[in-house]
DNA sequence: AATATATACGACATTATTAATCGTATATAG
DNA sequence: CTATATACGATTAATAATGTCGTATATATT
């Protein structure tokens, strides 16, 4: 349990591997696969999306590729994971309110407490400081 | 992601209810499992494991059940968290340096840095803060 | 002693989530 | 025109979480 999923620990990798290179030089999905043994159409797809999400800038054709777009210091680690993940939340019951037992529960408040200190830690942290 | 198991879930809810009683009172995992809608032998054995790691007391029996045995103050939610599912670690490769690119590897430190910010966290909740 | 009810616990089955692949389309440098 | 790259929905595979079953043991009650 609490555990990151690879999609983000995918995105992490591509992120600090591109960092590590001048500003403007271009990434395609297959260096970044192949240099650390990552499935290339998975990466593919989260670098499609960090696009979407405007922390790279995209690329096409050939010599075409990924590149930073955004200020790292500027987003926080929850900013990013919710980006690529959705609701930060360690229950399913956090945001969602269907749950069966809504009513009779009686942790909802305790664990909201420990859900906002966790969101609250991550608020503090840059993708920056973790990339960098 | 980040998400915490019902196992720890049911557990929570058991400690809290537990402590909305007199302390020697027992209570049996039928009881709570009716009372929140969980299934009874899944809370069952996880109060046993609770029972093992020695948080809680079983008495066995007809009218036997369980009641608080530890300290609640003196068990960190990190600790508490390790006893039902093991080390907490965001990756895999936290504690199991089994990983295939443990070499090629570029965010395995930082991803300790993070990891030990939340493992930090979760040692300075106790448990007494989330079931009172 | 027999019975009913509770814990104890390994093995199995089910379900949900995550991870990976496939197929097809589009863009563009050479 | 071709090779190579991104774009992305759909599908499958793998893994992990969740729940159930079967059986054993303890003990209060009758
Ligand atoms: S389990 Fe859903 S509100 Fe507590
Ligand atoms: S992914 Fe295993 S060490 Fe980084």
């Amino acid at each position: 349990m609490l555990k990151i999923t690879r999609k983000v620990e995918y995105a992490l990798i591509a992120l600090r591997h591109m960092q590590s290179k001048d500003v403007d030089e271009l990434t395609s999905a297959k260096e970044i696969a192949n240099q650390y043994g990552i499935p290339q159409q998975l990466l593919a797809k989260t670098l499609q999306q960090m696009a979407r999400d405007n922390i790279l800038e995209a690329v096409q054709g050939p010599a075409g590729g990924y590149r930073i777009l955004a200020k790292l210091d500027r987003i926080s680690l929850k900013d990013f994971f919710e980006k690529l993940e959705g609701p930060l939340g360690m229950m399913d019951c956090y945001f969602d309110s269907d749950c069966i037992q809504i009513g009779a529960c009686n942790i909802r408040t305790p664990i909201q407490r420990i859900n906002d200190n966790m969101r609250n830690m991550f608020a503090q942290m840059t993708l920056q400081e973790v990339t960098q």
